[in-house]
DNA sequence: GCTAGCTTGTGAAGGAATTCACAAGCCCCC
DNA sequence: GGGGGCTTGTGAATTCCTTCACAAGCTAGC
């Protein structure tokens, strides 16, 4: 398969959300004008998103929503519930793993683990936190697909290589450090110190 | 001056991120070379981010470690202090008013707004939670410039108009769906469920 | 069944970002 | 003080992404 942008990826994802809305309301068609307006982008960079996987539409019509919609949620991967682990149980961790959009999405979420033994055989939310010396053992067994690390930046590489050795390919990324993953695993960052450094750099630098 | 793709941007934050690792180490000097290692790119495309903004190496040597960060934070905007309000204080608010990471990179949380009227009067570590009713008269006497949004979907674009409406240029949003403001706003989303999914197309599509 | 009016799907054009490649310049050592 | 070895800064080339523009195709109405 021709390799698709990661910018494609996020528009699908944004598409998706529009669809689901749409599917509530009842709405049975919707155009790439009508996704485009509200995804902020362009009817030609819906349709040419689209086009990398199949033809979807109807000319003179549109897209049928529930037909769209089952498509991009197979093209996502969102067909299957997929097994998430979070490493950490702190701040971010504990309101990640109250956080019911994963549910809603399919994303399970197996356990979280953390070092802490205060904190080790609690709950989050029915979600038991596990010792941190536990993970290779339970994923042996639990084969979870997803990692979320949800640490401080001095522990965050080493626990990635650990995750990367017992072979979870996809991981999310919340420590504010850069990671360093064989090329076969992919980690997605979020970084709230990097995104307010954009804000004021857009806020210093206005014409 | 010339626009400044967002990816530079990005970048120069990790940039600064290794820097001040460099100057805590009590490193000198610093090469493209070794910037790009650690940031994951490559050595002409350090070089070509920091040629939009002047030229701070020295030739067969590299660059200052003080002066590039110096000059970096400068670019980011970060020698000023920004003054932020979260609007929220459920689970992500809470989250976000403790993170130690803002105050040390000079973003000072003023206050957590919340219409909860059992939050309201609390405070989360020193910060204080606000009835969401007193915004506007607060934003015009302590003149914020940065917006975080950590409420549900449902009511964000709302807040978004308020926020917008008095003069806020600047918004972080943490709700999970598309917001729209007018161009001289900039808004920056953090959204884990597209991070999510990302993952898991990754996970789907692997050739 | 035919026409008018939309909307898709997609090559081609255009624009942006990244990578290449090398001249220019600096430092150190002899 | 001159040469060797590095490393920067930057036009040019390339690759990647977005936008344009239009033929193809569907629907509805007469």
């Amino acid at each position: 398969m021709k390799r698709i942008a990661e910018s494609t990826v996020r528009r699908l994802s944004i598409y998706l959300r529009f669809l689901e809305e749409f599917e509530e309301k009842g709405l049975s068609t919707v155009s790439s004008e009508e996704l485009a307006r509200r995804g902020g982008t362009t009817s030609a960079q819906v349709r040419k998103d689209l086009s990398f996987f199949g033809s979807f539409g109807k000319r003179g019509l549109g897209y049928s929503v529930p037909e769209l919609s089952t498509a991009l949620r197979e093209i996502l991967g969102l067909k299957k519930e997929w097994r998430v682990v979070i490493i950490g149980a702190g701040k971010i961790g504990a309101a990640l793993a109250q956080y019911r959009g994963f549910r809603q999405r399919g994303f399970n979420i197996l356990a979280v683990y953390d070092t802490n033994p205060d904190k080790v055989g609690r709950a989050l939310e029915g979600i038991e936190i596990r010792d941190m010396t536990r993970l290779e053992q339970d994923v042996a067994s639990e084969h979870p697909e997803i990692a979320v690390i949800a640490i401080p930046g001095e522990g965050a590489q080493e626990v990635l290589d650990r995750i990367v050795k017992i072979g979870i390919k996809a991981v999310l990324n919340f420590a504010p450090i850069q990671l360093h993953a064989p090329p076969d695993v992919t980690v997605k960052a979020v970084n709230m110190a990097m995104e307010l450094e954009g804000l004021s750099f857009a806020l210093t630098n206005r014409e």
